[in-house]
DNA sequence: CTCGATTAGATGTCGTGTAATCTGATGACG
DNA sequence: CGTCATCAGATTACACGACATCTAATCGAG
C-alpha cells in the first residue's frame, strides 16, 4: 500500500468516524453536523446570501445550501428574507432561537475538539497540519475554510493530474 | 482555531474533494467511489459473505451494504449466491465482467495516488500517516483498513470523552 | 423436539452530496 | 425600449451513510 493510498483511506476513514461521532453528540440538540456547520458560520458573520453561505460550508461543497437552509428555517433556527434590492438575493440570518442553539453546538463542538486532542496527545501536530493545508488549498472547499478564517483564499487553486 | 478544530475541517475538505475527484475520474466506468472500493475489496479478497464484505470496506461503515451489493448485482458484476449449508448466508463473488473492471478501477486509482503524492511532493508523509493511524485506530472504520492490510484489527478501540 | 435467542441479511426513512436543470430577476447592449 | 446573456437561487434525480426495524434461518438450553 502506497502511502498515498494508505493517506488517502484513513481520510476517509476518520472523516466518517469523526461525523458519527459528532453527530451522536448532535442529536440532543437534534441538530446534523451539516446543520450544526450553518448556524455556527452564521453565527459568526451573518448576514449572508444563499451563495454567500454555501462559499463558507465545507459541507455542501460547490452547491448552494437551499435544501440545507430549507430545514433550518423549517424549524425556526433561521429567517430566509427576500431582499428588496434585488429579488434574486436572500438574506439569512439567525433566529433568536438560532442564536441559542449556536451557544449550545459550540460547547458541543468543544468536546469534540477535546476528545480529538486526546487521541492525538504526545504527538506533533504541526507537520500534519502544513501537509494537510498544503493539500487543501489545492481545493474549493479549502478555501472555504481559508476565508472563513479571514485568510485569503489561496488564490486559484488548480489541480492537474 | 485551535489544532483540532483545524485539523477537523482539513480532514473534511480533503475528503470530500478526493472524493470528487476520484469520482470524476470513475465515471467513465459508471462506478461511483463506494462501488469502485466494493469491487476492488472483492477482487482482492472473494468470495465474501455480505457481513465479511462490510468488515472490509471503509465505506458504509458498520452497516452491511447489501444496498450497495444490489446495484452491482443489477449491472452484472457481483454473482450473490445463497449459501446451501446456512441459508442466511450469502456468498459473494466477481462476475468476469466485474474482474474485468475491477483492473479498470486499479488504473484509475494509481492515477489519483499520482496526484496525491504529487500535491504533497517534497513533505514528510510519515509523520502525518503516524499521527492519522493512532486516530483511526481507535476506530471500526479505522480497523477495517488495518484488517485489509493483513494486520490485526488494532483490538478494542474504545473512545471515551 | 420446542421455544427463545442469536445471526445474516434486507428494507424503510431521513438527511445529505453531487450534478443537472429550471426559473425568474437583472442589467448590458443595441 | 426590447432582447438576451448572466446570475441567484430552487428544484429534481440518484446514490450514499446512518440508524432502526424487520424477516427468516439457525442454534442451544431444557
Amino acid at each position: 500500500m502506497t502511502p498515498a493510498e494508505e493517506l488517502r483511506y484513513l481520510i476517509l476513514a476518520i472523516q466518517r468516524e469523526g461525523n458519527r461521532l459528532y453527530a451522536a453528540d448532535l442529536r440532543p440538540l437534534e441538530l446534523t453536523p451539516s446543520q450544526a456547520e450553518a448556524i455556527r458560520v452564521l453565527a459568526d458573520h451573518q448576514p449572508l446570501s444563499m451563495s454567500g453561505l454555501g462559499e463558507l460550508l465545507v459541507c455542501e461543497t460547490g452547491d448552494n445550501p437551499s435544501r440545507l437552509v430549507d430545514r433550518l428555517v423549517r424549524v425556526g433556527l433561521i429567517n430566509r428574507d427576500p431582499d428588496p434590492a434585488d429579488r434574486r438575493h436572500v438574506t439569512l440570518t439567525l433566529t433568536p432561537a438560532g442564536v441559542r442553539l449556536a451557544r449550545e453546538v459550540a460547547t458541543v463542538e468543544a468536546r469534540l475538539h477535546q476528545t480529538i486532542e486526546n487521541l492525538i496527545a504526545g504527538q506533533p501536530v504541526e507537520p500534519t497540519l502544513a501537509l494537510l493545508r498544503t493539500f487543501a488549498n489545492a481545493f474549493p472547499a479549502g478555501q472555504a475554510l481559508a476565508r472563513r478564517q479571514g485568510r485569503q483564499g489561496a488564490d486559484d487553486g488548480t489541480v492537474q493530474q
